[in-house]
DNA sequence: GTCCAGGATGGGC
DNA sequence: GCCCATCATGGA
């Protein structure tokens, strides 16, 4: 930290040292301006096209290219604006009085949320020859694998997008989060936050039926809960384990198998390896882009993953965003 | 009305 | 181990 000298009551540093004073605002009309850099092949426009599929998303909003969306800090919960700077940098928007604590905290779980932190490079040598993968790197350069860094959060999303629909998906999400969340006013729009662990244990299952959440699904969600409330799953504990091993150990958790697990390793773990290959969405883009008749078999797309390595979560994320065309 | 959707479980064999 | 019925709702 020496050689920072402290402008006002903020001091603001980032990994490459610390923030000059242009890239400190703190106005009390517009609150703190911080800037996160961005690795060259990242390009936030893609990330806003995933971000932007469903009208029903609670969890953020995107209007005009920027994001805005409340984050649970460890000492507060926030609200920050994202959008484009004007190279290679990301614009992030912050209450005014927010401190340096929080800064840090915001930086790491939008690095996280983005996966800023991924030398991307292997993954686009590997997709450029790669004849399911070229035409989706043509068509998607620059999107990043985005991360649901709240293992709980995962693992409901997970649960509730089981055989339905995704559309109606995020309406249970919706339904769960409005009814067990905790909504903020800014700027005349309430804000939602997922619920807590602690709060979704002490529900019955009547509780969430009522959400249109099925017997099974209500079941599994608060079984989650509490196992995650006692301290008996946490992403701590599964980050500390080898990726097959976190695998495993998901998949003792009553409503999820194989599928979920590895949805949740590639979107809240980040293990790049995860791969789910009895996703029917998966199944529908191979078979899109290869222009087969039929949908390829977990089998036949096992075998296709053993091509992609290590990158097989990043070649899934694509092959996701491909069922939804480029715009928004 | 039928079929499918970013599956998991528990039963039978 | 594999196969199958069941869950349970919405959209095409």
């Amino acid at each position: 930290m020496a050689g920072c000298r402290p402008t006002d009551a903020l001091v603001l540093f980032t990994e490459g040292g610390c923030l000059s004073a242009a890239n400190v605002k703190n106005d009390n009309g517009h609150g703190t301006e911080v800037r996160i850099k961005t690795p060259g092949d990242f390009r936030l426009s893609e990330t806003l096209g995933y971000l932007w599929r469903s009208p029903t998303e609670i969890l953020y909003r995107v209007n005009d290219g920027e994001i805005v969306r409340y984050i649970p800090l460890s000492r507060r919960k926030i609200w920050v604006k994202v959008s484009a700077g004007d190279s290679d940098a990301l614009v992030v928007r912050l209450p005014a009085d927010v401190r340096r604590v929080d800064i840090e905290e915001v930086k790491r779980f939008l690095r996280e949320w983005f996966d800023l932190s991924r030398d991307l490079a292997p993954f686009y040598r590997l997709a450029e020859s790669d004849e399911v993968l070229a035409p989706l790197l043509a068509q998607f350069y620059g999107l990043r694998l985005v991360r649901v860094p709240d293992l709980f959060e995962a693992l409901c999303w997970a649960v509730m997008g089981q055989q339905i629909n995704l559309e109606f998906a995020y309406t249970l999400k919706r339904q769960f989060v409005q009814a067990y969340g905790q909504g903020s006013m800014f700027e005349g729009q309430t804000h939602w936050m997922f619920p807590d662990p602690s709060r979704i244990a002490r529900l019955q299952i009547p509780d969430l039926r009522r959400l249109q959440l099925t017997q099974r699904k209500s079941e599994y969600i608060i079984g989650i809960a509490q196992a995650m409330d006692s301290g008996q799953l946490s992403k701590a504990q599964l980050l500390t384990l080898e990726d097959g091993e976190a695998r495993q150990q998901l998949r003792q958790i009553r409503g999820v198998g194989d599928w979920t697990a590895n949805y949740v390793a590639m979107r809240c773990l980040g293990h790049m390896s995860a791969f789910p290959a009895g996703d029917v969405g998966l199944q529908n883009a191979v078979r899109q882009v290869r222009g087969m008749a039929r949908k390829p078999t977990p089998a036949e797309l096992l075998e296709l993953g053993r091509q992609w390595g290590d990158w097989k979560a990043y070649a899934t994320f694509y092959l996701w965003r491909s069922l939804r065309g480029t715009s928004p």
